[in-house]
DNA sequence: GGTGAAATCTACCTAGG
DNA sequence: CCTAGGTAGATTTCACC
């Protein structure tokens, strides 16, 4: 792992479908020697996968939310029938427990307001393990997704 | 777009390196219709971009933090510079303005605490525009980056 | 780092609804 | 007329030198 796997790294992160002849090019490297560095940070766990981005507004979902949840008790069996709602629910994107006041953090997709508040009130809400739950409508996004600082 | 590109969207955002004709059998296919549809669905803009997606820790950046900021004032040409600086600043992988009291939601990279402080006290709260600042460090992460849900 | 075989992509062509 | 399937040439990968 050395300054020209870093590199790759970060030309990767932004276009995975270069050619290792491409590759090569922008590093001053022969094509089989790109080649051969990509397939060792992908066979070595330095890149988890290697997937499409799509538009989410093009696909009808033109409301991004972050959804703060406050458990009711903090009992391990609540919070896993929790977590297994949220992990089968396709809308929750990704969930992070923080530091501070509320117990996740949901990043959230859904097709417009009505869908969002049916998802809240009706599948977050009710669960016996949930206490409050505070919903932040995403209105812009100044800076989106840069790769990740190497 | 129809029922069969939803699912092409689907298996490439789970993983993109696939063949032609490994989709096409996914699809029941052929693997010609299959590369047609996607070189279809990336000239038209529903993929943004493959990529690839790094392992945060195994490249040391072990800390992921959300930050919360509020501005000193609402005058654009404040909150310009500001978002110049996030754009400008790679730790910052993403910026999103939401509904409620904070301006800006940030999450961001960092190896370790001592960076993410010094983010924080040094790069951000040192800026005019920008009046308080509250950072919620990620502690662990229940479910992880899921594919839009088409 | 280079080379050649194997795999893959990408036109083009034909057929069917 | 649009969409599906097949085929051949061009491109790319990958194991070996």
């Amino acid at each position: 792992m050395d300054e020209t796997d870093r590199e790759i790294l970060r030309l990767l992160q932004r276009d995975a479908g270069q050619t290792a002849e491409a590759l090569g090019r922008a590093l001053n490297l022969s094509a089989s020697q790109a080649g051969r560095r990509r397939a060792r940070l992908e066979a070595s766990g330095y890149i988890r996968a290697t997937v499409a981005r799509v538009d989410p507004v093009r696909v009808g979902l033109s409301v991004q939310a972050f959804v703060q949840v406050q458990m009711a008790s903090h009992a391990p069996e609540g919070a896993r029938a929790f977590l297994r709602l949220l992990e089968a629910e396709p809308r929750v994107a990704s969930v992070w427990t923080l530091t501070g006041e509320a117990d996740y953090l949901l990043r959230v997709w859904c097709g417009d307001l009505a869908a969002l508040n049916t998802l809240v009130h009706q599948v977050l809400l009710p669960h016996p393990a949930v206490a409050r739950v505070q919903s932040q409508i995403v209105m812009d996004q100044p800076k989106r997704d840069s790769p990740l600082p190497l």
